[in-house]
DNA sequence: TTTTTTTACGCAATCGTTCCCGGCAATGAT
DNA sequence: ATCATTGCCGGGAACGATTGCGTAAAAAAA
């Protein structure tokens, strides 16, 4: 079943004119008389003609979208981005094509290859969490496709790239923790290969010892999966609460870390933040409602949709090649909530 | 700055072919004799060579996309009903354009017309809590434009919809408060022009007047943005609040205008369920994890959206203009919690 | 050897739009 | 009256890929 759709032809041929002049008579060219122009804009305004952007695309080589590749959209600090990036793409007449790798390095290859086939003008990219070899965005970076990357950047590639200041955003999490009293500060962490992650430990490292408390490497837990499955952040929480020195604070470092680490914690009955505190980095809207309410670091996620936007669309439309890239960093927020403080009753 | 592919056009020209035996060597014609084939096959895949899908859609008539429209994709409900769609939309080579309406009416006659001149192949569309005047589907749709309605149908339109039990959902839920013993029930709606909140307060009213219990229209809200906005949320719990009668349970008819109704309650130190119960339609993740635990009504997003999807593909990919359309209703699923049970210390 | 068939490829139209050229008619300048 | 200018418009190529049709050469049949 296909749709036909009106074209240029269709009223040229009912006006008796040529697809020229009625393409420039559309685009309000000089070259066409007053009385023509009229004929031409209210015959195309009655048959509610629009331009074919397929065949515009096709000529001009430019498709006026946008790509995106996430991990998961159902997921608050991304779909937060993703907003921020379709307030400014609209407005600038550009649309998005959002893909999903649900942390798959296939499933992100496969992606890449196909929005670039699609014509797309540009490229935001967070990569997944599985993602090392970088072959299929170095490739198209290489021949002068415009790709900006957010969050989860890669520092092999010189492209721009928006984060927030993850270490931090762990740093002060870790130390608000270390003045609430508490000593035995683990982190669970996301994927080893990420840039996030690096960062958020290495400001999780510092405070401790800008505090004069020992780093600990068992203290440390990777999910490989960022916590989406719930399973790995069990795993990791049970080798951290059989330690010999369990520890009395957990700092978690991505969205569904964090809120499954109180699922953990309430399913065995763990109060938070008496028997343990729980910090995490989330961006969630309702941290504030949760059982208890949640200590996180939020992202200005929103800004870093559209700044990293603003960035793609400069070099898109940028006539000459652009090699000053630009690192743009963001400031983190710390909420301090209830479930970082020793409640009074006891300590 | 422009990103110049390799075209089929520039392998005839390295390997002195034409393009039309470049064309059907690739795609494998039986009129091209194996060498050749091998010649061109080997060298397409040297330079990388990607056909032009763009080029395809203008011949085709088709661009192998299909558009969505949402109110907010940063709702766990649509983001799970867009992973549904995508998944089968994948599958099927189809990738999705979504657009959001923000519930404003304008922005989705925008986004429609937008998408349509993009030459989707097909749209699945959840229509703005403003939206009454349908001319921009409407139009659509007689012209033989595929269109599938999911969760926020129109009855107006004879198109294939997608939903679930609204009515089944809200009596559940009424009912369950009931059996808790609780006697006025209020109910914070939504937009009154949305089918699904009509469908809502029949449920709700029938399981009232099923137990002998009176349906008092002051009892219900109706908030326009569907909670999007605290303050509409606030300002219809105040009412009911000041009522001379003050209910002792909320039915939330959505997932924003449940948690916000959370939210007006913890702010006020109204609790929960001792001073007021509360039940509402969520698709959060983490209904179980807030204080307290809400008992929610939880809809089959993903699956929606893949059926939703199936529906709209089979429609597209159907030689014939289809005629009778399916309406598909799935059943929701209470989760009773401690929202809406009276703790045994008082009563 | 001649005729027919088969093989293997090229030409050109097509999709919808833009834009470079070329040209006709009316106007103004000489 | 003649020439240059201007206003207004049409023809046709181009973007990348597909495909019906035509055809030269090779192979097979006569």
């Amino acid at each position: 079943m296909k749709f036909e759709a009106v074209t240029i032809k269709d009223i040229a041929k009912a006006l008796g004119l040529s697809t020229s002049t009625v393409s420039r008579a559309l685009r309000d060219s000089y070259e066409i008389s007053p009385e023509t122009k009229k004929l031409v804009l209210e015959y195309a305004q009655n048959i509610n003609y629009r331009p074919n952007p397929i065949a515009l695309s096709l000529k001009e080589k430019r498709s006026w979208s946008i790509g995106i590749i996430v991990c998961e959209i159902a997921n608050s600090f991304f779909s937060q981005i993703i907003n921020g990036i379709e307030s400014i793409a609209y407005n600038k007449g550009y649309n998005v094509i959002i893909a999903q790798s649900h942390e798959s390095y296939d499933r992100e290859v496969i992606n890449v290859q196909y929005l670039a086939s699609r014509s797309i003008d540009g490229l935001l990219v967070s990569v997944s969490s599985e993602t090392q070899d970088l072959k299929h965005l170095q490739n198209l970076h290489d021949r002068g496709f415009p790709i900006v990357f957010f969050d989860r950047i890669v520092d092999e590639m010189d492209t721009h790239k928006v984060i927030v200041d993850n270490f931090k955003g762990a740093y002060d999490a870790t130390e608000h923790l270390i003045k609430s009293g508490y000593k035995h500060i683990a982190n669970i962490a996301g994927s080893e290969y990420l840039s996030i992650t690096k960062e958020r430990i290495n400001g999780y490292q510092k405070a401790l010892t800008d505090n004069n408390m020992p780093f600990n490497q068992s203290y440390v837990q990777y999910c490989l999966h960022g916590g989406m499955v719930y399973e790995e952040v069990e795993k990791a929480l049970n080798q951290l609460l059989n330690l010999k020195k369990r520890p009395d604070a957990i700092l978690g470092c991505a969205d569904k870390l964090t809120t499954n680490c109180l699922r953990y914690f309430k399913k065995r009955k763990i109060k938070v933040p008496d028997d343990i505190a729980l910090v995490g980095f989330s961006n969630l809207d309702l941290t504030d409602l949760l059982s208890p309410s949640l200590t996180v670091v939020r992202q200005p996620a929103f800004e870093m949709g559209q700044i990293a936007t603003d960035l793609l669309i400069k070099q898109i439309e940028s006539k000459r090649p652009v090699n000053d890239f630009e690192k743009k960093v963001l400031p983190p927020q710390l909420f301090i909530r209830e479930s970082s403080v020793k409640s009074k009753v006891k300590s």
